[in-house]
DNA sequence: TATATTTTAGACCGTTCGGTCTTTTTTGGG
DNA sequence: CCCAAAAAAGACCGAACGGTCTAAAATATA
């Protein structure tokens, strides 16, 4: 049972790629219907029959945006069973997140939260489920390796997690703005030093 | 020698005090003229009397929010002479940043970064040279820490002092999406772990 | 292949955008 | 108090905004 993609999905499909990269790049106030238009090389009818309005877009914009990432970490967790070796990935991963960002504009996560606290109340509360979920990754990997026996037993997994986050949105904004990746390496490597001090026996 | 602020000064910082909250709330993208009229109470011939373009009140916006806040933290650091005192004074700043932000809107650097770093390029300039300016503050202070004594002389002053800026801002990111202090309050701890482990003699 | 249905084109809508310009008002030195 | 200079008002501009709607084209089914 293959699953059959209409002509209807393929064009929504690409309205919510196209747009994923413009918000991500000029935030949703400043993407117009016009940058849309010419990305997907459809026309106003062509859009509108798909979407009530360019909030609706934004909004799946964001989640393909998200899942894809999510979707993207999973596959390079999935590859690894020790939970240092996917603490290992995952720092991997950040490191040339910024050589070749999968969503081009840096993180999606970043960029919306920070155009959507003050004024889209929607788009924040995705944001925060979407915060919920990589945080909920991060410590249930550091739980395991409590469990396995590699990191202690005292370890916080919660702790780590929210350290984690915060360094990596952090270390994104930091090295974006220099254009230089020299500030997320050492983030990360000084996340590698918690791993090594804080959760390893 | 008093200085007169004529009424033209007066009016012009009336529009760049009230225009930085705006942007640091809705972004420049999504501040609109109106807005800024609104805000100041003047109409369009009075607020185009004292700048060319949107943009440049921005400009001017930017660089007023961000040479308020080096104010405060400068004041803070002032009241001490021992550099970890210093940095405590600044750890505690932040402590209360969100709940009684010195901006509305967050941390003007972390927005401005956000919404500039691929549309203006000349805004995205103007975030480096404060980031700069941040970040040898605090180096400067590790510094002192350190010719005063109260450092290890092997105590990497730049790192800390990136890892500090990092910390923050994405603190503020991560607590102002959640509406929660919790996650900025995580971080701070952790800064302070740093330098008790990793600074102090 | 005929045809009912779905999808897209693109003209069109009212509104709002950033910005200009002339007129009126306010300011402040003499 | 006068009056030249400065500042503010607000009507006005063309362009761009998000969104609608009908006609045309493409699609899918029988």
């Amino acid at each position: 049972m293959e699953a059959v993609i209409s002509k209807s999905e393929r064009t929504r499909q690409l309205i919510v790629e196209k747009s994923a990269h413009l918000f991500n790049q000029k935030g949703f106030a400043g993407t117009s219907m016009q940058d849309i238009m010419v990305a997907t090389g459809l026309t106003k009818g062509g859009i509108y029959g798909h979407f009530d309005s360019k909030e609706e877009i934004a909004l799946a914009a964001f989640e393909h945006a998200t899942s894809y990432l999510i979707r993207l970490i999973a596959d390079k967790l999935a590859a690894h069973t020790s939970a240092l070796n996917k603490l290992a990935a995952l720092i991997s991963f950040y490191r040339t997140y910024l050589f070749t960002p999968p969503i081009i504009g840096g993180c999606p996560v970043l960029n919306t939260s920070v155009e959507a606290d003050d004024t889209n109340p929607q788009l924040r509360v995705n944001v925060v489920k979407v915060l919920d979920k990589l945080h909920k990754a991060v410590a249930n990997i550091v739980k395991q390796g409590i469990e396995q026996g590699e990191f202690k037993a005292t370890a916080d997994a919660e702790r780590f997690s929210v350290l984690f986050i915060i360094m990596v949105e952090g270390g994104i904004m930091v090295s974006k703005a220099y254009g230089d990746t020299k500030h997320m390496n050492i983030v990360l490597q000084h996340l590698e030093q918690i791993i090594e001090q804080e959760l390893k026996v």
